[in-house]
DNA sequence: ACACATGATTGGTA
DNA sequence: TACCAATCATGTGT
């Protein structure tokens, strides 16, 4: 091949090169050059221009170029070599699944479905009617999340555009001072996605993070533990001192009193296991919730009963008509034994009941005056 | 901040 | 398996 025309002569030195060396040892120039790159920082970009343009017009800059592209030709295969083949990435996979699992990759819909039934499905007691507003609170969470994911990453890709093109622009420029092929260009606006795809990977896996988190705090019961509704703890009182004699509702009864007070049946059971034990330890305490809602049920028509007509109130009498303070304190004694009907299916409790009998709390002034039967519950 | 209230959990029992 | 008893962890009122 023929090799570009050679300066006959010593070419003007370059505007930026002119200055002399301040004194380091004469020999190659980079040290040199290194000084005169360094003062350009100084330039002002007026200056730079000026110099640019100069460079651009300068006689020689055809014979450089091409020998630069000379240069660029012999090189460009190891350029090629050294492309990586880039594998699918699976991490990115793993993440790109669990978003979409998780409904954040979809956009936002206004239907049900995706992350919602998942959320209904993992409601702690599968009930459908409760924690309702621990949905809202989880589906708007999530819905948070999805907003802060989808706008980042709009954000994300629009950096990446504008800085894609900006390089190209860049590599586009420099095209009139050194050869830049387009293969050259590609392969940099690949290297500029892959950064930009890293950095979205490290989105995509805080996203994860943080539905995860988000799960497991709505997920755990015992963190987001409510107090019940008032009318729950009404559907629930009105059941506990109507039967006092026994408090031991059926299945049947439980399902019914979970209905109506929007809980569900584990918590019914819960709720009446805590209340037989705190009942029973200190009775005093309750004389006045026994007082009122004898009483309010006695006035009011016993609300309880309309919605448990079959209550297993059996061995008794059936509901208690109280009346009055007086006959609810006689309940109260009777609880105080805490014999559950035998046919209440309590026998357990029974035997452990006249444990517990032996030394019968005496529901007077001092109602949990009794340490021989009575041991004190120390959350109490 | 504190004490108390209360729903949930756990281990044991029959 | 239902229940008791103790305990935990959180909510609530002061």
């Amino acid at each position: 091949m023929d090799s570009p025309p050679r300066p006959q002569r010593p070419a003007p030195p370059l505007p930026a090169l002119r200055r002399p060396p301040p004194g380091p040892p004469p020999g190659p120039d980079t040290g040199e050059v290194l000084q005169q790159i360094m003062a350009i920082t100084d330039q002002s970009l007026e200056e730079a221009q000026a110099r640019k343009h100069a460079l651009n017009c300068h006689r020689m800059k055809p014979a450089l170029f091409s020998v630069l592209c000379e240069i660029k030709e012999k090189t460009g295969l190891s350029i090629h070599g050294i492309q990586e083949e880039c594998p699918p990435n699976a991490q990115l996979m793993r993440l790109d699944n669990m978003l979409l699992a998780e409904g954040v990759s979809r956009p936002e819909r206004r239907g049900r479905g995706g992350p919602v039934a998942a959320a209904n499905t993992a409601t702690p007691g599968g009930c459908s009617n409760d924690n309702s507003l621990e949905h809202s609170d989880y589906r708007a969470k999530l819905s948070q999340i999805r907003q802060i994911y989808h706008s980042e990453l709009e954000k994300y890709e629009q950096a990446c555009r504008e800085f894609t093109t900006h390089v190209t622009n860049l590599l586009r420029e420099q095209s009139r001072m050194r050869p830049v092929s387009p293969k050259e260009i590609e392969r940099m606006v690949s290297v500029i996605h892959g950064k930009f795809s890293a950095i979205q990977m490290q989105l995509k896996q805080s996203t994860c993070e943080a539905v995860m988190t988000l799960r497991s705090r709505f997920l755990d019961a015992r963190r987001k533990r409510r107090n019940f509704s008032k009318r729950a703890t009404e559907v629930l009182n009105e059941y506990f001192y109507s039967h006092l004699n026994n408090p031991y509702p059926s299945e049947e009864a439980k399902e019914r009193l979970a209905r109506k007070g929007g809980i569900t049946v584990s918590q019914v059971s819960n709720w009446f296991g805590n209340k037989r034990i705190r009942y029973k330890k200190n009775m005093g305490k309750f004389q006045e919730e026994a007082t009122i809602y004898t009483t309010k049920m006695a006035v009011g028509g016993l609300g309880s009963q309309a919605s448990c007509p079959s209550t297993p109130s059996s061995g008794s009498s059936g509901p208690f008509p109280l009346t009055s303070a007086g006959d609810a304190l006689v309940t109260l004694q009777t609880l105080a034994s805490l014999r559950p009907a035998p046919a209440g299916g309590s026998l357990r409790s029974q035997a452990r009941g006249s444990r517990l009998g032996a030394a019968p709390p005496v529901l007077t002034a001092s109602p949990s005056g009794d340490p021989g039967s009575i041991s004190s519950d120390a959350s109490n």
